[in-house]
DNA sequence: AGAAAAAAAGACATCCATATCGAAAAGTCC
DNA sequence: GGACTTTTCGATATGGATGTCTTTTTTTCT
């Protein structure tokens, strides 16, 4: 439903908008704290950089950052960077004529439940998410501290 | 959603619940009037018979046919012998501790949706599904007589 | 018995998402 | 300016789903 790559995304920013005082992170620091692979994650934060979403500084003291509030960044729009969710894009039947007019015959039930889903990623924002105690993908959000590197602070 | 092979398995049950009277229908048959790939078919077909879905019978006037009543097969049956639907299988942010205790942030949204949809599956029949109008993909049944062998005409 | 037809089975090819690696470009600090 | 750090970019590897091809086995028809 969601590709791996949205996860990464939305576990990403989720761990940004814990920490975000408008100072940069590290890919590196990311892929640590969350166990992404790092060359990878790296790809995912250059496509939400592209997208707007986030900002980046490259060269020393450099990494990622948030654009906007996290307030005002719904799950819709990170999914919507990697995934195509679009209302008629898919058919579950994978039926080339699929439409509300020519139904086939599990439109309506899956129309839907993507609505419904859709709908929630719409209205949840970053924030709220980020807030939630399994945010992260672990229970604790313990490890942050640990992940954070030694010359990090002193830089901050 | 569905995987490309259970949306195959699902069609090709609906063409065969259309035309059963209980003879036998080939392969090529089905996938001629599906547009699906011969030998791809053959294996998802392979797969239904080892089910107990369908049934088969080699050599000269063989072919496929179905055991049950289509009005006793629940579309779930047989997305199930393809795609593991089954409950707390597949947390939608990827987690790997996602039940209901230690839930993800999208974990009760997602589980409604997906509760939804296959409480659908349960509940649709082969026969529902193949009684409506876009059963197999186009709206007309007219390929089905086209597509028959000749020699076909002669054994039945 | 022999030929033909069809499923069964397995080897192989292709495609795409995911993942890895290395080099180039850009920025920072001394 | 030069060393260093970090993103950016491109090439390449991998695994699973999908698709193709060939051979074997089983059955029927003549």
């Amino acid at each position: 439903m969601l590709s791996r790559t949205s996860q990464y995304a939305i576990r990403a920013l989720a761990y940004l908008a814990m920490r975000e005082r408008g100072h940069w992170v590290l890919t590196r620091q990311i892929a640590a704290a969350l166990d992404i692979p790092s060359p990878f994650l790296a790809k995912v934060l250059q496509t939400l950089a592209v997208a707007g979403i986030l900002e980046s500084q490259r060269g020393r003291n450099g990494g990622f950052r948030l654009v906007r509030n996290p307030d005002r960044l719904p799950l819709f729009d990170i999914v919507e960077a990697f995934d195509k969710l679009g209302p008629g894009r898919l058919c579950v039947l994978g039926q080339k004529v699929c439409s509300d007019e020519t139904a086939c015959p599990l439109h309506h039930t899956w129309k839907h439940s993507l609505n419904s889903f859709r709908h929630r990623l719409q209205t949840t924002t970053l924030t709220e998410l980020s807030q939630h105690p399994n945010a992260l993908g672990f229970p604790s959000p313990k490890p942050i501290a640990d992940a954070v590197a030694p010359d990090f602070h002193k830089a901050g």
